[in-house]
DNA sequence: TACAAACATGATCCACTTAGTCAAGTATGT
DNA sequence: ACATACTTGACTAAGTGGATCATGTTTGTA
């Protein structure tokens, strides 16, 4: 249901946006040592978020990829369309009789609730957590 | 998310379950044409119907298909999960850093919600439906 | 200026799943 | 006997997702 691309996205925006007050670019070398994400992946996965407009990118050495979007306008939902979640509906036989249209109905309502738990979970959400988890991590 | 054959074979219980009350089995012949549904696939699909017990063969001549459980007893996701719905779970990079944990919370999340949607629906419900649709159109 | 780090772009490849097909066999009613 | 219809197993075809490679360009630094 969710894909490799879109979790690996999530992960890497999620670094961009705890890191985001450093002045340094984050490398994808970073970012793949840190996730274990394969590099030339990661690669492909920028080109689609710097389409989107969310990073930025710096090139040469000492480069690397900036977050340009506030972490609170950002959904996981939003991330994971960008990376191809769910262009093709549901199936269906193509005709219109009753049990098709009623199944139709099961399936939207699916995809319906799903899109809902992922549009609920904004950027920045993760990141508070996220700095949360660090803090009492550091204490125990 | 929903395959065709998940599709399929809920088309092809409901067709069952509101021919129960014949004494004639129903063959895959009539499914096929009813439903648009590619006949040989038809085959494949109603062995896992019928290793899972909820359907009867009759061979021969005027064979068919007979529903052996009742249809309050059976929901869409028992169905699903019986044609492969779902068998592996969501992605990971195997690490349990915090981001990682945090992202499979929310993919979980979402399966749980998916799941529950489908599991609330019973065939029963479908039929009931399906009959009734069917006599509005009647009168129309 | 030369070199190394790091992004940019495009092409390509492989494995897996899903949808769909074929063929040979068995059971059964007429 | 013969036609109908299920049984079983192998098999093909297409699409997708994950991953890789090769080559080029930019830029900081020695």
């Amino acid at each position: 249901m969710i894909s490799a691309r879109v979790h690996y996205a999530c992960l890497a925006m999620l670094e961009l946006a705890s890191r985001s007050s450093e002045q340094a670019p984050v490398s994808l070398r970073e970012i793949s040592d840190q996730h274990g994400v394969p590099g030339p992946f990661l690669v492909q996965i920028f080109r689609s978020l710097r389409a989107a407009g969310w990073v930025q990118s710096v090139r040469g050495s000492q480069g690397g990829y900036r977050l340009i979007v506030r972490p609170e306008d950002l959904s996981l939902l939003e991330i994971a369309e960008m990376m191809g979640y769910q262009d093709s509906g549901n199936p269906g036989t193509g005709k219109t009789t009753p049990a098709e249209m009623m199944l139709q109905e099961v399936w939207e309502e699916m995809s319906r609730v799903s899109r809902e738990v992922l549009s609920s979970v904004r950027l920045s959400d993760l990141k508070e957590r996220f700095q949360r988890d660090e803090a009492t991590m550091f204490y125990i």
